[in-house]
DNA sequence: GGCAGATCGTCTGTCTAGCAGACGATATTA
DNA sequence: TAATATCGTCTGCTAGACAGACGATCTGCC
């Protein structure tokens, strides 16, 4: 009752934000605890996904997907493949770019990440009931996917990522 | 019918930490771009609610409340006094401790970003029917609140920032 | 009261991440 | 072939964050 659809939400100070800095800090950090075997935490994790379900066709492109500057791109990758996680393949088609790829060992770490990234979440959401945790995945990714007609550099992020 | 709600987010590949990540990219960049009277941008416009409707009584609290090192909060509001929108006093009941309030200055330019903020996300959340936006907020909200009973940082944050 | 330890805010030094710019290699266009 | 753009890498610089030390002050104990 305190937060009827018609209500202004005077005095509300933008919780909106501070949810989304709180929930994502939790998960990031929850995350960054579960990637004992990543190099740089959550940032690992994303890249990580991002090459494995990406298909992003050259460096830049991940880099571009990711927010990232293609510098810290050059050294972020250097380390994943000290890591043996991921490989860097000349592009037969323009000999200029590199195409990323996993490892076996890059998708087998991947894929205990998935699962332990998926149990975090259900920990983190903890306060919400099944149905709602549902709810806000669904509304979350469509004010993700669906942020508006301009400039929207994170549909192409999420995009990027998803599977399709 | 590719996220139908029973679906049991096989190969999901956790959106949720993507989406959260991209609205929160997508809704400080916003705020950033809002905050030209404000030094620090998002962390800025934070600092600044926490200020005015955190009531925490000293510059410590303030910077645990936000997750910022005490030292840096001590350069964050060096910039905030040059601007006149910050001011320390003295607490008189702990003359180590300083308290911090905002001048009448800083409380219009919080108000002026609060507005603009407001704006801004209900651009950001233009893909969503007005009752899922509320759903939304109502939902984060109360995932953030509410994650769990062991550590948990972020609960005093919000705690702190809210009016009560 | 006097003393030891803890806490507050500040300052200093150090370390790291990120960015601009240049570079060779390659592709594209004229 | 020549001119221009792009890809990935490397170099140097700068800003930000953190550890540690410091004086001032509070608290608890003797």
């Amino acid at each position: 009752m305190s937060t009827t659809p018609t209500e202004t939400r005077a005095g509300r100070h933008s919780l909106f934000g501070w949810s989304l800095a709180a929930l994502l800090r939790e998960w990031s950090a929850r995350v960054d605890a579960a990637a004992d075997d990543l190099p740089q935490g959550t940032r690992g994790y994303q890249l990580l996904t991002a090459v494995v379900h990406g298909n992003l066709p050259s460096q830049a492109a991940l880099a571009a997907s990711l927010g990232i500057d293609r510098t810290v791109m050059t050294y972020l990758l250097d380390a994943f493949e000290d890591c043996g996680l991921v490989e860097r393949q000349r592009d037969p088609a323009d000999r200029r770019a590199r195409r990323i790829v996993a490892t076996d060992r890059g998708q087998e770490v991947l894929a205990a990440m998935d699962a332990r990234v998926t149990a975090a979440e259900e920990e983190l959401l903890a306060g919400l009931e099944p149905a709602q945790r549902v709810l806000l995945r669904e509304l979350l990714e469509r004010a993700a996917t669906g942020t508006g007609p301009d400039d929207d550099p994170c549909r192409t992020v999420v995009q990027a990522i998803k599977p399709a």
